[in-house]
This record gives structure tokens, sequence and C-alpha cells, in this order.
DNA sequence: CTTTGTGCAAACGATTTGCAGGATG
DNA sequence: CATCCTGCAAATCGTTTGCACAAAG
């Protein structure tokens, strides 16, 4: 958990009083929020906040690497404060989007990828299943 | 290759010159064609083919199994007829998005994350990087 | 003949943009 | 005080829906 101060202030971005309570919002959660559920958030801490600061807001972030963005459901952009290498896990009954030790997986074949396609940046594994809360029983 | 009219007969589809002409279509390509780009195809063999019945048809044939969408680039769907066991290789330059192997990765660990999660559908690994085409040089 | 699919236009939800006022460094 | 950020409303993009007509089994 990094303050938030300090990495706007890393990244030469001014401090506002949004942005921090984003980065505090995404650090602290470990779903992986829709730019709705954070707006719904920060509505809570900063009410009246807009909907198009809270989409600028994250698309900043976004640019400077202090967060990342998520895609494995359709049509659903999902963020996450966590840019360290971890994979993820996809309930397809609830949704609900829990990461995975990267160490799970051991060693994945990357250097074959890489004098395949040239350069390879990120590798990660998507697991879809469901979860135990939502077995049947 | 599969004949579509064989595919649809088998789920219980009516044939039309439509779905034909995107189950084919999906075959043959190797990208991964957004649901525009399906249109855009869709326009030179039968002209007039409204955006929406592409939509439509798209959801029909992912309902019954005959294609998958795809979501690894935030807010883009493709689609894809293979849908067999295979990964993929996603180019950040030019959003090509290639197939890989399945056995590429050997042999991951299913059964841990079974145990731990419940139950598990999917496996699937996503590789980040630049393709031979769009490298520097 | 009954069911299902198509085409069109309008509706829709999520995200982006333009602009004026306000806060930050 | 110059720059960058916010808030609002309107615009935009991709996708879905309602309805009338047409085609398939």
């Amino acid at each position: 958990m990094v303050d938030p101060v300090r990495l706007l202030e890393q990244k030469g971005l001014k401090i506002t009083p949004q942005r921090c309570a984003i980065l505090n919002f995404l650090q602290q959660t470990t779903g992986h929020p829709t730019a709705d559920q954070v707006a719904e958030y920060l509505n809570r801490d900063l009410p009246m906040t807009s909907r198009a600061t809270v989409y600028n807001t994250l698309n900043t972030l976004r640019d400077v690497g202090l967060i990342s963005e998520v895609t494995h459901e359709p049509g659903v952009l999902r963020y996450d404060a966590n840019i360290g290498r971890h994979h993820h896990f996809i309930c397809k009954t609830c949704g609900r989007l829990d990461d995975l030790d990267w160490e799970m997986f051991g060693k994945l074949p990357v250097e074959q990828i890489t004098s395949q396609y040239g350069r390879v940046d990120q590798v990660e594994v998507i697991v879809r299943g469901i979860c135990r809360e939502c077995q049947p029983d």
C-alpha cells in the first residue's frame, strides 16, 4: 500500500482529492471494480463527483501506469491497482475476478514465444470457472 | 473447416445466407474480426445486410456454441470460430490477435486451481507483445 | 401455416469530449 | 498567475430492441 500523494507526485500529476480517493480505493479493494463502481464509491467520500471525472481520472492514471485495465468479460472494463505480475480467476456465475499468484503457474515458456514473435511484454493466465460461493452446493 | 449448413442443422437453427456467410468468414479468417469487420465483409457478399442482423446472428451463433467471443482489449469484442483449446497472442501496436497452440504451454496446474475454486471450465494464456511486422526494425 | 429471421430505425448504456469555472503548484 | 483539473451537458460509439415484412420448415 503506497501513499497516493507520493505516487502522483512521482508521475508529475497534480494532487487532487478525486485522484487520491480513486487510488486509495483501488489499492484497498481486492475486487476489480468497474468505472461505475468506482464512481459509486467516490460519491460516498466525495459526493457529487461527476462520472466524467471518474472516467477521465481512471484514464489518466492508466496512462501513467499507476493502474491497469482488465478486460476479460465482454463489454466490461475493470480497474486494478495491482500492477505486479498476477493471473486471474473469473467466476462465470457472479462475475467476480480474483487474483491468482504468479508462482502458481511455474515457469511459462516465454522464451519460446519471444523467439517466435520478436517481443513479449506480458504473459497472463485467465482461468474461468465457478467460485465456491456460486457452486450449486 | 466444417460445412456451415451442417453445423446450423445440428443446432436446430434455420439455414440462412447470412448465417452461412458469417460462419464461412469466421472459419476462413485467422484474424479475430470484430462485429463491425464481419458486417463490412458481409456487405461484399450480401449487400445490404443490416448491422443489427450481424449482431443478432453473432449472438445466436455464440449462444449455441458455434463461435466464441474474445475480449482481451478494452472495449473491443472479437469473434472466433475456433472453439478448440488455444491461447492468444496480442500485438500491442497493430492489435492483431493470433492463436497459439495449446500444447505450447505444456501442462497447466488445472487441478490445483480446481481444488481451490471448486470448478474450472477454461484456462487460457494471453501473451501481449509486439509482432514481427510491428518491430521497430 | 406457424415459427423464426431479417431489416430498419429508434433506444440504450458506457465512455468521451468541449467548454467554463475552480483549484493547484 | 499560468496551468491543469473538475463538472456539466451534449456528443459519440458499439450494441440491443421493437416492430413489420419475408422466408424457412
